[in-house]
DNA sequence: ATGAGTGCAAACAATTTGCAATCAG
DNA sequence: CTGATTGCAAATTGTTTGCACTCAT
């Protein structure tokens, strides 16, 4: 996603942005394509804006996920991951690797005959998610 | 998943099948195909184990997960729901709908292909999970 | 100055753990 | 008997909220 249109979306929202907001969002622009927690951010952050609060953090995160800047994501640990969004309207497909927990984006799209099919039956898609679980090219060899 | 593959599994693992844990596994019988939290089982099951406690309902679904014989996943409101496996190896692929919460299955397996591509580069796909977001037709209807 | 945004601490929700009492073999 | 299992309550973890204070306009 291009600060062109991370800027749009925030002015659009009217969301004015202080310092800890800018921090938080440099941090996620720094670690584009990773899945960061909100202690992840929240340490990061902290080298730029020193008191942040976590409280903050949550906040901030929230509210760009719901300016479509950030995707928040859960995984099978069971705590929210934000990133920075992509694309426009999707959220990214993820391999998790089983062994070293090493999240890897799958770029291709390759599910829309099933989304066609889900629509012939009625359900109007609007979003999908694909997690694959895998042993990563790395741990694969060391086994 | 058939009641002896069930007993077949627990008996492997050496599993003492109390009270507690049969009432917990009826009620995962009875709703099969259904995603279940901690909480729900925990209602649904002291009608026949009527001083159940929670902290054995989150132990015996743990071990029957790792056990294969329930499905541990997590959807984005970030709890935990179980579910009776319904095959050997793999999780089932859902849609949400993002009007009513309806979770319904997606039969199909149709990622094969992008199995293939990961693995041509280098990795060993273990298993997958599928969501996708969409309004049910109930919901599109209603609209 | 005024409302939006902050940090802190307290509240909350989901899950896990410690432990004494109980149960199954 | 003996070790596994239980229920309870307390502890943990991740997240949210209330509130007095602070900042940007």
């Amino acid at each position: 996603m291009t600060d062109r249109l991370i800027w749009q979306r925030l002015e659009e929202s009217n969301y004015r942005l202080t310092q800890q907001r800018q921090a938080i969002l440099d941090v996620m622009k720094e670690n584009r394509g990773k899945h960061l927690s909100a202690e992840d951010v929240l340490a990061e952050a902290r080298k730029k804006a020193p008191n942040l609060g976590i409280a903050t953090v949550y906040r901030t995160l929230d509210k760009l996920s719901s300016f479509e800047v950030l995707y928040k994501t859960v995984f099978d640990e069971g705590k929210y991951r934000y990133e920075l969004c992509e694309d426009e309207n999707h959220r990214h497909h993820h391999v998790i690797c089983l062994s070293c927990g090493q999240i890897t984006e799958i770029g291709e799209d390759l599910l829309s005959k099933l989304e066609k099919h889900l629509e012939s039956k009625g359900f109007e898609v609007v979003d999908h998610q694909l997690i694959m679980y895998a042993n990563c090219p790395d741990c694969k060899r060391k086994k």
